[in-house]
DNA sequence: CGGGGGTTTGAGTCCGTTCAAAATACGTGG
DNA sequence: CCACGTATTTTGAACGGACTCAAACCCCCG
């Protein structure tokens, strides 16, 4: 029920629970089932790539569930992770407002849910619902506050605290409180995609880690980590800022 | 006539050959005087802010002359300097469209002219234009699209090359080719807000400075700017790339 | 059991920062 | 127009962080 699209079942977006939380929440029940019936929902797998930089943009992707990585590579070759997406989140409407091919890319990090939304959809809808557009311009206007704050903190930050602040912001949505109050996690990335999101080597990366565990701050093993109560509110700025 | 804004004379946007290339060019002949009778011009002096991190949205403000600076703090009070406003940009339809304080400042780098148009207005002209939305969706899109480059530029690239590429990019704006094919410029900058724009320390900048003066890349003597014709397309990548 | 990717660790080097002081440019008032 | 005080810029020396290159390690999968 949750997952449908396409084809064959009934209830499609309108009975997506994600419809509340995204920009399509402005659409009537009649423009919901409209563009119910106009998209195509895809299975990814873990790592396998929901569109790249360079190719021309031909709808938008809301995210279903799963997490989706947005990476993004300069001219020398070298690759950044920007943020990740979450069920929710519309992708690429960017490439499509401008026209322009796009100019990062999208990849499942585990197996995920996708829905693709052809440009000629999304420009129909716009059309007809005003609405929708001022849900775009305020969802962009969002992602811009956050890439300027991503900005700053690059900026002046050390790389063990652009560390500490990508941990808490990834705790935020990937955490869960334990019995003693502590947090903990599963991490959603490998240390040389955390790396990238940081703008440090992965070898630096490791070391930061081993640092965190000598201060007693936070336990790694594997891909879990585990955060002290004592150590979670403090340390960084006072807001526990979302992701991006 | 170029100058003219909340009253006397009688052209006011309509005259201006800013409207061209700001996003009120889509705004129709009525429209535009209604722009332009309820805008107000202000003048504003070398260093003097246009508004601040923190208060309120109360609209939006057009850059008619002069060059403005985009500020941005973080919560351990260090400022940077996010990006440059010319003629014809409009500031601060963000904190507008989201309805929050306003999350940087703008200040005038030398003697400015920059109109307000308050929060009412631009409304009424978006219902009334529903091209005027697109234009913003389109613009903002676009500073996005800057603001992630930047974000690339900044995780992968070394002081020196950010510096040059930072360079390069007001070279665009602000230079004129020389008879010899190099290109000089006046820097809009101090070298304390250069540095902070690429997230280095005044003292590391004013040591690049040197090594490229060492290297033959440039010259330069206060605030003025030499780049050889040699040295220009070379060294970086490609596309000179635009302002961010 | 043998890859192969991801991760850790090590040694050495370079880059960038910090703190401090000198030098230069700049605006103001005399 | 010059003198002075202030702010900006440059320079120096020492330190520390982050990078490079390289090797070892680990874990998962075939």
């Amino acid at each position: 029920m949750v997952e449908q699209g396409g084809g064959a079942s009934g209830a499609g977006c309108m009975g997506c629970p994600l419809r509340q939380r995204s920009e399509w929440c402005v659409l009537n029940e009649e423009e919901t089932r409209f563009l119910s019936r106009h998209l195509k929902k895809r299975r990814y797998r873990a790592g396998e790539t929901i569109f790249s930089a360079g190719e021309p943009s031909h709808g938008v992707y809301c995210v279903a569930s799963g997490t989706a990585a947005i990476r993004k590579g300069n001219a020398e070759g070298n690759t950044v992770l920007l943020r990740l997406a979450y069920p929710g989140d519309t992708l690429g409407y960017r490439g499509l407002l401008l026209g322009e091919n796009r100019r990062y890319g999208a990849e499942a990090l585990g197996p995920s849910k996708v829905c693709f939304v052809d440009r000629a959809v999304v420009k129909l809808l716009l059309e007809r619902n005003p609405a929708l557009g001022q849900q775009f311009l305020r969802r962009i206007a969002r992602d811009m506050d956050e890439a300027h704050d991503h900005l700053v903190r690059n900026a002046t930050l050390s790389n063990r605290d652009k560390f500490i602040h990508l941990l808490r912001a990834l705790m935020n949505r990937h955490g869960r409180t334990a019995t003693d109050g502590g947090h903990f996690m599963e991490l959603p990335l490998s240390r040389r995609d955390l790396a990238s999101m940081i703008g440090a080597r992965h070898e630096t990366l490791s070391r930061i880690i081993g640092r965190l565990e000598e201060d007693g701050i936070a336990r790694f093993s594997g891909r879990t980590v585990y955060v002290a109560r004592s150590h979670w509110l403090l340390n960084d700025s006072r807001p526990p800022t979302l992701l991006d």
